[in-house]
DNA sequence: CCGTTTCCTTGATATATGTTAAAGCCTTCA
DNA sequence: TGAAGGCTTTAACATATATCAAGGAAACGG
């Protein structure tokens, strides 16, 4: 599950926004100290209380981090897709992590250990910018969601996440089909409600004829409506 | 509102988490640059939606940060106290702000100028650090509000809150008394449920014996008792 | 001190969402 | 090909929480 540094990965690393624009000497600094990680679908990286040495970037494949309560509940707090890093904010408060991340397919991922990043952090003000940068995007979307959770009801929570999983095909077009890239167990339990309920939601919405559903595709014949669609 | 800056707020300033162990020439440029804010109770400081140019730090009083539906439902984000800043994540991502700025008590802020803050930030790893575990904190709870938002009912929800407000006086002492410091309507709104359910649940705990309410003041005769409250 | 406003409570009723249980439908993999 | 297991749907029912409406209590300004 782990294995030895690979220049390859340094030219991918150099793409990730948060380190794009570091020097090449900086890139190879960090890449040194990085492990390389795969999880197969389903596999734990660590579960929440583990303690947190470092941050993961994720290179392919799809994590969840979610949280767990007493009675057995899950509830997914995010969806983390290429690119992103996640466990920066508890590996810099020095606490143990408060969610769990699973893979929900194959993935790949970098751990960079904590040292490496508070080293290359002292030394370089451009990566603080962006790790600040980075937690201030996250934080947003936090907000997001709790504003939606608590003012929106779960029609619109699960219509707001349908146009923002939209392709955006740029062009004008006003119908379009989205393909889920997760399962609708996963998207309910993002959205906080059951699997049962986002159904019967999805039920509704087909009937008034602003979706089809095909399994996991979702034709969209008039986008503007959905965004409109009221109660 | 505003007024020019005194030298009694540079050592305020050096007291405060995020500036704190800074130098005194840096602590004078940052005030340099700062504006003093006072605003009366119930003086809004900003609208969702309105531009970010900086961030605000607390220095006494008390700031409800909210946001609110388009049927005109508030929801309470977070409430801010003395030493605290808001608005960093904001300013770095160059958006306008998501939540609206209200005072629930007379205050006074210091308005710090996104540019003073990138310059700052650009000669002094110190102050990134600072701002990075800030903004952990922030994501910090933000994550725990969640998950008591989807895994927890309004009763533990609110429990939990009583608890989190128990004045620390460290000894063992296993009974005490809670001075509210936010209406009950705002603590309800922060807690995502109407005041009227808060205070049918307050009832209820009263009823069983676990507290007992004199307007602002909760008396928690069994600390244990409450903590270990089931259902 | 008194009127006014804001905050808080209470009761009756409504509704969104959860629960349980069962069955259907896809994968997949042996 | 067929059995096994995971997803998804459906239905009947349960419940937490919101809404509406009204009355009391506490703070507040004059």
């Amino acid at each position: 599950m782990s294995q030895k540094s690979n220049p390859d990965h340094e030219t991918l690393l150099a793409t990730v926004p948060l380190f794009n624009g570091l020097s090449a000497a900086e890139i190879a600094r960090i890449m040194q100290g990085a492990r390389e990680v795969r999880a197969g679908k389903g596999e734990i990286l660590f579960n929440k209380g583990d303690d947190c040495n470092g941050l993961h970037l994720l290179i392919t494949g799809q994590i969840k981090l979610a949280v767990i309560s007493p009675q057995g509940h899950e509830k997914v707090v995010e969806i983390i897709r290429p690119q992103q890093t996640f466990g920066e904010a508890v590996m810099f408060m020095e606490r143990p992590y408060v969610v769990s991340a699973q893979a929900l397919a194959d993935s790949f991922l970098l751990f960079i250990p904590k040292l490496i990043v508070f080293d290359e952090l002292a030394r370089d003000p451009m990566l603080a910018r962006r790790m600040i940068a980075g937690l201030s995007m996250r934080l947003h979307r936090l907000v997001s969601d709790v504003e939606d959770y608590s003012l929106h009801s779960g029609k619109k929570r699960l219509i707001g996440y349908l146009l923002r999983e939209l392709p955006d095909t740029g062009n004008g077009t006003n119908a379009c089909t989205i393909r889920l890239s997760i399962s609708k167990n996963t998207i309910a339990s993002r959205l906080n409600m059951t699997q049962e309920h986002l159904s019967r939601i999805l039920h509704e919405l087909a009937a008034n004829g602003l979706i089809a559903v095909h399994g996991r595709e979702i034709d969209v014949p008039d986008i503007r409506r959905l965004r409109q669609y009221e109660d």
